[in-house]
RNA sequence: GGUCUUGUAACUCAGAGGGAGAGUGCCACUUUUACAAGGUGGAAGUCGUAGGUUCGAGUCCUAUCAAGACUACCA
């Protein structure tokens, strides 16, 4: 028997336990029925479980038990990402704060220590999304480190370079100096900032003339090589060939070039050229074969070319440049200007170009083939706009820089024959004597041959060992036969701003190994923003915790987490959010109303905006359930309950049976179809809908009439359990819990079957006449609110039929009308001829039927005015109607159109006597 | 700068040629034994703005404004 109370946090704690059994959601390598299979975005090794996750996992559990119930053999890859950059910054920066660096504890004892942390963290973070119910496949959980992926991830790349599509070559590449490594073009973010654009007047070489130049970084002048102009600058045109003096150093010369790439109307129209730290600046250089002078170091120093300004931190030899030009008097001025600044996407440094010898992936060709995939739909994107999206950044690739300063990371399975070289002078070999020595292979010919090999130091992007993810996962204890059966998955749901960090990388990857693309339908979801539609940043404090919303959460310690997270100003007003909206603190919505709430948030629109009052109003969705599954397992006798044979008893049936078996019809078409097409909002209020406002507030209630009826309580037990099943995907726990309540379920709700859409018992008349009932009930009470009715004075009510309706079967309906409406005789008559124009009454009229209520004493006054209120009404639409049925459109328009049109003035026109005779009525 | 998305009730969103819909919020009534996390009823919209196509336009076209996303670049 159900607890009277809906109880999440008993209810989902045990269902939890019991779903951590190995049985439960294990896919068979065997099973002869379908399989449906979704990778899991792997979470950071870093990382707390946050929103972004609960959606993915809401949204992915809802399509794989959704699928299950289907019949399919699903399988859902879960893991964890070993995240090289953020995790070794957290792990670094962790040893900082006790004096040690990773050089004094040694490679091997670094990376120990950090597998022992990650180990640690994630021992929190997978409980975690387990207790969201989340129902993959436990025993298949992966790390993108360990040994077995490591496997992987080094025989993709020996194959990758045997083929020649890794290179290893000197580049300018994004340089973080905070974090010391190279960084791919996708990790670098652009950031608006405002800055100063210096204009600085150059000698010209063996001339009194002047050039000026406008730049925004004068710590760079060090490394310049040359001075350009647009080419058609005909007021400088004649300088070009001669030689503008360095500020600097006057015995540096800079040739003065034309270069079309210079914009004449922007700062000065002359720039200064520093081809080593500059994209563009490189490419000129590369053109007019000029010098490239690397001026930084690793750290962001100023290095030894720099002469008097070397071992400066860049921001102080900026400063100490300026003073010295200033000096000079070379500044002619400056003012502030706004412009992009190059961060790091993953500590937010400022990003420096700089010319290093590191591995790429060569993207041209990887790119076309994926590219093709999608343009000839053997991956479908949904939203269909990100196409154009992938389309563009697919044409657009530039080579991958996948080598990483790191240590944290999967370590490049390049070995260098040493032979007749120092192993300490590796970075300084040519490209072409580094290849000559250069061997991939899979098997650690360091460890075997240590005085013949020495591996390469550098580790991979962790996107590239991701982007082996649908390979790595499937193949992890399997034959390549097996992968093939698995291979390709079905959905990859992910959110959209990792298309290209991740999704693109697999599709690239995948389709080179396999020759197939790793999954067929592609789904992005919204990116989750604050109630306010503001992005979720951890400077602004506005993260929202799931765990909040389903266990709930006193104010107290919102405070208490928000004082820790952001500024002060903002906390307090976020805190003065939640006091006006929860004076009481968050309601605990359990992790069924999260989820449900969740799903009805997930539609079409830009961004899921996380309101937490939806959340919980949504909650009582549940609730509701709760209730109603408590009143019908209360009243059915499970002993004289049998199979549910509805359809082949439709003589038997009343118009409420029929009409909420073919709504139970539409709303499974419905659920079925928008998971399908990845609507989760609409699924989830189909569902609603139908079990709240057609089944509780209709058929339930005029249940209570006739519990002793066995084909009721049969519908009412078919509803409730198809029900479960539809609901069974947004909420485990609750179905669970409800299913194991009924006497005649067996197993588990999640591993029964989906309902079955039957057309057999879709009745669209049965629909059209129960809506008839609904209409006569609804008018009674609005009748009755309008007129201030009372509840005691609801006696008598008789009912005039006005057309051909079916009288018999509105008749037998005069319980449920009374029911309703707590009238306590109900008379329906077939025609109007009976109409009482003696005794006070309340009348309302429309072309079906008109109803009158028997009262004491009628207020004339007051019944005038609202009947003249709805004559101005009707006149208004009579008028409107009248104007639209003009010639041009009698002519022109369809005659179904018309006809209906007609129809409808007819029927006001109608309705509007009605009214008048009411009224003439009273004043007589 | 380029590409794309979105503007409909106070809020969140459906509707994709034939007189504007839902939920929340608001107002009123309502403690009737499944449920007050409930029930009943109501008020509330120039469908961003301006043109156009059409007998007829939230719906199609053009322009424009606003918000957002992606992408490129800013010396």
């Amino acid at each position: 028997m159900l607890s009277p109370k809906y109880d999440t946090k008993t209810l989902e704690p045990k269902w939890n336990k019991i779903f951590q059994a190995p049985f439960f959601f294990s896919s068979s390598n065997t099973s002869v029925k379908k399989k449906y299979s979704i990778l899991m975005p792997p979470p950071n090794a870093t990382g707390i479980l946050h929103s972004g996750h609960a959606l993915f996992i809401t949204i992915q559990d809802i399509l794989i038990r959704f699928n299950r119930l289907k019949g399919f053999n699903t399988i859902w890859t879960p893991g964890i990402d070993h995240a090289g950059i953020a995790t070794q910054n957290i792990i670094e920066k962790n040893l900082h704060k006790n004096g040690i660096t990773k050089e004094s504890l040694g490679r091997s004892l670094f990376i120990k220590k950090t597998y022992d942390w990650v180990h640690a963290k994630t021992s929190f973070i997978l409980p975690q999304m387990r207790n969201l119910g989340a129902s993959a496949n436990w025993d298949k959980i992966r790390f993108t480190l360990d040994h077995a992926y490591a496997a992987t991830v080094s025989s993709a790349f020996v194959s990758l370079w045997n083929n020649h599509l890794i290179y290893r070559g000197e580049r300018l590449v994004n340089w973080d100096s905070l974090s010391q490594t190279a960084i791919s073009d996708e990790e670098v973010s652009h950031d608006p900032q405002q800055g100063t654009l210096f204009y600085i007047s150059y000698k010209i070489h063996n001339s009194s003339e002047h050039i000026t130049v406008a730049t925004t970084r004068p710590e760079t002048i060090p490394g310049d090589t040359a001075i350009a102009i647009h080419p058609s600058n005909t007021h400088l045109s004649h300088l070009l060939g001669k030689y503008a003096i360095h500020p600097l150093w006057e015995n540096r010369l800079l040739p003065i070039i034309a270069d079309n790439y210079v914009d004449p109307k922007f700062g000065s129209g002359v720039i200064k050229i520093t081809p080593a730290h500059d994209l563009l600046d490189f490419e000129i250089a590369e053109r007019h074969n000029l010098q490239k002078i690397t001026i930084f170091t690793q750290t962001g120093m100023l290095n030894s070319n720099c002469l008097e300004y070397s071992n400066l931190d860049k921001n102080i030899a900026r400063n100490i440049i300026l003073q010295k030009l200033q000096s000079l008097k070379l500044i002619k001025k400056n003012h502030s200007i706004l412009h992009n600044v190059r961060i790091s996407s993953r500590n937010g440094s400022p990003i420096e170009l700089l010319i290093s010898k590191q591995f790429f992936l060569k993207t041209k060709d990887l790119a076309i083939n994926a590219l093709n995939t999608v343009l000839n739909n053997e991956i479908k994107i949904i939203p269909s706009r990100w196409k154009k999206v992938f389309e563009h950044f697919m044409t657009n690739i530039q080579d991958w820089c996948i080598s990483r300063q790191l240590w944290w990371g999967h370590r490049i399975p390049i070995y260098y024959k040493l032979e007749d070289i120092n192993p300490n002078n590796l970075e300084n070999l040519s490209d072409s004597k580094i290849l000559s020595i250069a061997t991939a292979s899979t098997e650690n010919l360091e460890k075997k041959y240590p005085l013949e090999y020495r591996q390469e130091t550098d580790v991979l992007d962790t996107w590239f060992s991701s982007a082996l993810w649908p390979i790595s996962t499937i193949s992890y204890s399997l034959s390549l036969e097996e992968i093939l059966q698995y291979y390709p998955t079905s959905v990859l749901e992910t959110g959209s701003d990792i298309l290209f960090f991740w999704v693109a990388r697999m599709i690239m990857l995948g389709t080179y190994f396999t020759k197939k693309p790793p999954f067929s339908t592609i789904f992005l979801h919204n990116i989750i923003r604050d109630a306010y539609g503001k992005k979720i940043s951890k400077s602004i404090g506005n993260a929202i915790d799931p765990f909040d919303i389903i266990n709930g959460n006193s104010l107290k310690n919102i405070q208490l987490k928000l004082q820790t997270n952001s500024t002060i100003d903002e906390s307090n007003k976020i805190l003065t959010e939640y006091q006006n909206q929860f004076p009481n603190g968050i309601p605990a919505c359990g992790v069924d109303g999260f989820r449900f709430g969740l799903s009805t948030l997930c539609d079409k629109g830009n961004s899921i905006k996380l309101n937490i009052h939806h959340i919980v109003k949504h909650k009582a969705f549940l609730n509701k359930i709760w209730n109603a599954s408590r009143y019908i397992l209360c009243n059915l006798n499970f002993q004289n309950i049998s199979p549910l044979y509805i359809h082949e008893a439709h003589s038997r049936l009343s118009i409420e049976d029929l009409f909420i078996l073919s709504k139970l019809q539409h709303c499974i078409k419905k659920v079925n179809k928008n998971i399908s097409n990845f609507q989760f909002s609409k699924a989830a209020l189909a569902l609603q809908k139908f079990f709240w406002h057609e089944f509780c507030d209709w058929y339930l209630e005029i249940s209570k009439l006739k519990l002793s009826n066995m084909t009721t309580k049969n519908i009412l037990l078919k509803i409730l359990i198809d029900t479960l099943k539809l609901l069974h995907p947004f909420c485990p726990f609750i179905t669970e819990e409800i299913w194991e309540t009924i006497p005649i379920t067996v197993s588990y709700c999640s591993s029964s079957y989906i309902p079955q859409f039957n057309k057999k018992l879709l009745n669209p008349n049965a629909e059209k006449m129960f809506a008839l009932i609904q209409n006569i009930i609804s008018s009674i009470r609005y009748t009755c609110h309008s007129y201030n009715i009372q509840t005691i004075d609801k006696k008598n009510i008789n009912i005039y039929l006005t057309q051909s309706l079916n009288y018999d079967l509105i008749n037998s309906c005069k319980p449920i009308i009374s029911h309703l409406t707590s009238f306590s005789n109900v008379n329906i008559y077939p025609n109007l001829n009976s109409l009482d124009v003696k005794t006070p009454f309340i009348k309302n009229s429309n072309i079906d039927y008109t109803i009158e209520i028997q009262i004491d004493k009628s207020n004339i006054p007051f019944e005038q005015t609202q009947l003249s209120r709805q004559i101005k009404k009707i006149n208004n639409e009579i008028s409107f109607l009248s104007n639209t049925l003009n010639e041009t459109f009698l002519s022109k328009a369809p005659i179904s159109i018309i006809n209906k049109k007609k129809e409808k003035l007819n029927k006001l026109i109608y309705e509007k006597n009605i009214i008048l005779s009411k009224k003439t009525f009273l004043t007589t």
